[in-house]
DNA sequence: ATGACGGATCTAATCCGA
């Protein structure tokens, strides 16, 4: 069997407690990396998804806003949350688990949306998402010798084919260049490999996320590529099968982001 | 390009998302 790893940024956990679990029973991953959670911990319907066959969890969460998830079917050796750009906000956990006899980290990232201006003198948020990322690449693929996956709405879309108009969005956060320099500087650093684009060639245009504001979402389609998963080179190569599930953007009260799955084959 | 939507919060108007 296959070890099956998604990422959903959920845009509140609380309010989407359903779908999630219509997600797992559907498509039963060995992990899911949830964002956006919304809640705090004692507010995380652990039970609920203990029910569901993932009994082990570690939760980052904070009152209102950002907060990340790791539910599992496998345990934890070991969990631990960073507080990235010593803000005190819930953006980064991370769990060490057993595949097929040997131990793989799995790091789960909620990177800040940088606000409206981009530019990090007029715009604090701006300046921290730069920061973020940039404190991002001491993140290494191999770290203690344990092969890592790399997961998370990193609110960036880096390649051209990554939003629906390249030209159109050069000025708009999650395209500007120093993003998306950034971002690859991380990825260069800690010697990640793009598993998305491993699968879908960077000709061709894919998107996780569309904005709730278009009338029609599927029809305008103008989305973005801002949901990640990056995984050690050695693992990369195991890679079985990778989905973005484009139509869970047309569910009931869907979350604006949608969930990717990847398939690895550690045998 | 912006913000037509949608979420959380000191449940009403405001902040935030990207």
């Amino acid at each position: 069997m296959p070890l099956s790893i998604a990422t959903w940024n959920i845009n509140s956990v609380r309010l989407r407690q359903s779908l999630v679990e219509e997600f797992l029973d559907e498509y039963q991953p060995d992990l899911l990396c949830l964002q956006e959670i919304k809640c705090q911990n004692d507010q995380f319907p652990e039970k609920a998804f203990r029910k569901k066959g993932y009994e082990h969890q570690a939760v980052k969460g904070q009152k209102g806003y950002h907060g990340v998830a790791i539910l599992s079917k496998r345990p934890f050796s070991q969990t631990h949350s960073r507080d990235f750009c010593n803000m005190g906000d819930s953006r980064h956990i991370s769990a060490v688990f057993e595949a097929d006899g040997s131990p793989v980290r799995l790091h789960n990232f909620y990177v800040p949306a940088g606000g409206d201006e981009p530019d990090p003198k007029k715009n604090p948020k701006f300046d921290h998402k730069l920061r973020f990322v940039d404190e991002m690449e001491a993140v290494s693929a191999i770290e203690d010798d344990i092969p890592s996956v790399l997961v998370g709405d990193l609110n960036i879309a880096p390649l051209e084919n990554d939003v629906w108009s390249h030209k159109q969005l050069l000025k708009i956060v999650s395209h500007t260049p120093v993003e998306t320099e950034g971002l690859t500087r991380t990825f260069n650093k800690g010697g990640w490999t793009d598993l998305i684009r491993q699968k879908i060639p960077p000709e061709e245009k894919i998107y996780t996320w569309w904005s709730y504001r278009a009338r029609d979402w599927e029809a305008s389609d103008r989305g973005r590529r801002l949901d990640h998963i990056w995984a050690a080179p050695q693992l990369a190569e195991r890679m079985t099968d990778l989905k973005v599930l484009k139509h869970a953007r047309g569910w009931e009260k869907p979350s604006d982001h949608v969930p990717v799955i990847v398939e690895l084959d550690l045998t």
